[in-house]
Order: C-alpha cells, then structure tokens, then sequence
DNA sequence: CTGTTATATGGAATAATGTAACAAAAGTTG
DNA sequence: CAACTTTTGTTACATTATTCCATATAACAG
C-alpha cells in the first residue's frame, strides 16, 4: 500500500536518493545511454532532495567538492538527464527536479515497462509547495483526455505539455511538522 | 457563432489590438488601477501579435520609438500588467502575450462580470504554436476538477495552476497557408 | 493650495541564467 | 592501432532579471 505521492518533510530521503540511483544506472545501461561520472555526479545533487535546483547551484555544490566546471557542463548533463527522463525541468523556477515516478515498482520487478517510462508525452502534474519547495509528482492520465479534448477543438498538433500546480503542501499547512524552509 | 479559439495567422490582428487596449483603458478605470502611459505602451507592444514577445523585446522596440527605458521599467510593468490579468507569462520560454479572453463579449455588453475576469485561479490552457509561436489560450472548466482532484488526495492546497502545451498549430500544418516564422 | 504620503519611474550597476565556438579527452568500432 | 563518435574542458559572451537609491508624479487630508 502506497502513502501520498507527495513526499513528506521526515520520510527517509536516503532510500530515494539510493532507489534513484540504482534505478539510473540500470536504466542507462539497459537502454545504452551513457550515465557518466559527471552526468551522475549532476544526477546525485538533483536526487539529493525533493525541492528543485537550479544550475548554478548544482555547479557551486560540485566546485565546492573540489571539481572544476564550467556552467555549461552542467546544463549539458541536466540536459542529458531530462531527456533521459531521469529529471524533470520547472520552467516556473529555472530549476530541477529527480523524476520521482515508478522506482519502488521497478526496482524490484524484472524491467516491466522499464524503456516505456518516462516519456515526453506523459501526461505530469507537478505539484510545488511555494513554502518549503518540495515538489511532488503525478501522473495523471485523465488529463491526456481533457490535452487531446482542448487540441482537437482547436486543430492543433500536441507535441508536449506540463502543468504546474503552485501552493502549499500538507506538511507546510500543519507548520508544527514543517521542518526546512525552501532556500533556492 | 464563434471560430476557433486559437488565431489564425490571416485574422485581422487590427481588431485584437484595439479591442484589447479599449477594454484595458475600461478595465482599469472601473477597477481603480493605474494604466499609466509606459505601461500603455508595454501593453501595445505585448498586443501586438499574438505570439509572446520577450522583456528585452519591447525594451529594444520602446527605444525604437524615442522612449528612454531601462529593463527595470519594462518589467516593473508586465509585473502590472499580469498582475492586472491583462497579460500572461509564458515560463518555458520567459516571454509575455496579451490576455485573450473574453474581450468581444464584454466591450459591448455593458461590464457583465468585468472585475472577475482574469483571475488567478482561472484554469488557463496554453497551446503554444512551436513552429510560428503563436498562442491559443483557452479556459477549460474541467481542468479545475483534474487539478482539484489531484491536489485533494495529496492533500495539497492550490494557489495557482498554468497547463503549457506546445505543438503545432492548424496554419502550420498547413504550410500552403504559413506567412511568418516565429521570431523570438 | 499645500504639505504629506503613497505610488510610479529613472538610472546605474550587477546578479542570475543560459549558450556559442572550438579544443582536448575519452569511449566505440573496425 | 586508426578512424570515428561522443563527451568534456575552456573561454568568452548572450540573455534575462533584480537591487538600490534617487526623482517624479499622483492622491489625499487638512
């Protein structure tokens, strides 16, 4: 049984942050993309959190590990990433998120569905808390319906959507249990 | 009877402008805001087609003109102008377009529903032509149910919500008919 | 109308975000 | 290994947006 999709402020972050990894490195070499040191490097500090990040700060946390980079190496492997679907992009906030769909079913299944997931077309919500920008992710498939339904109407082509949802979530309702506010 | 809601490249855009600006100038002065002359004339220049023009854009435009303008003016006035609702923000490609709601209903019936328009909350669609640029912006009702829904069962309060589709649009899949790239 | 306050704009500098162009290094393949 | 493709490094620069402080204009009370 699965709790909400969205994550809350004392879930154990370790476990996604190792699930996510796990999973990229399977899924990389499973369909011959190449997750190098430092496209995973950029993928950790992505993982490293459910809030958003932004590339420059991907960029200062990696030179304060001591690595020497230039901004465009980042937007490089954070557009390596997103294609992979490995990440997702905010436009709202220039920031970055971990894809936080279907790793807990697919670690341990064989590869049910693995090279499917992720998709441009998938039809994702993104809900973003404006208080501690933690952001949690759903696929709503009702809401190719309604895409479809709009285009039709209209004569147009659908190439790819996004919808943001910007408010405040549960955690960050009841402040007792809030625990860190959002820095970006 | 009605057309299609997205514009056609061969529409008479003379229209769109004067209409829009018309019901600016109105909607302004029944609701106490502060259409001053530059952010008029940022107005004109967003109203101006119906693809999304970037800050920078309208600055280079405005100088054209005479005026003597710094970014800050610029933005200080799309923040009016979109906080008023008679503009709204692309964020994936950080650039503005005019509000295309509502406007042949209400210049001639008298102010019905006038100051509720353009809200927030209103469940906005964009299609977002990517081979023109031109923009279709659409209030779909049913939108609230699926953003609604989501949210209650993650138990997350909505503030506000913007759905970006980007694809082609009808003129542009028939290129017999194209008259102009996008130029962003 | 005058002083007071709130609101809007001007002006300079700079921050934050993102990309172009080309060289070097590393991986892939025959 | 040699030729080729892909990735990364390096430098410079382009684009987008904001901070800070001064000035100007509008709104309003007395």
């Amino acid at each position: 049984m699965k709790q909400s999709l969205f994550p809350q402020h004392d879930h154990d972050h370790s476990d996604c942050t190792a699930n996510l990894m796990k999973f990229a490195d399977r899924y990389c070499q499973q369909t011959g993309l190449r997750l190098t040191k430092l496209r995973r490097m950029v993928l950790e500090q992505v993982a490293a959190s459910h809030k958003a990040i932004g590339a420059y700060q991907i960029l200062d946390n990696l030179q304060a590990e001591g690595h020497k980079l230039a901004p465009i190496s980042v937007y490089r492997s954070l557009d390596f990433l997103q294609e992979a679907g490995l990440i997702h992009r905010l436009e709202s906030t220039n920031s970055y998120f971990a894809c936080q769909r279907n790793f807990d079913e697919d670690l341990d299944g064989k590869n049910k569905s693995l090279l499917s997931r992720c998709s441009k077309v998938d039809p994702l919500v993104f809900l973003i808390c404006e208080d501690c920008g933690t952001i949690g992710e759903v696929e709503e498939s009702s809401l190719v319906n309604l895409i479809n339904s709009v285009a039709s109407a209209n004569h147009f082509d659908v190439e790819r959507s996004q919808l943001e949802i910007k408010g405040t979530c549960t955690s960050c309702q009841n402040p007792s249990i809030k625990k860190s506010k959002a820095s970006s």
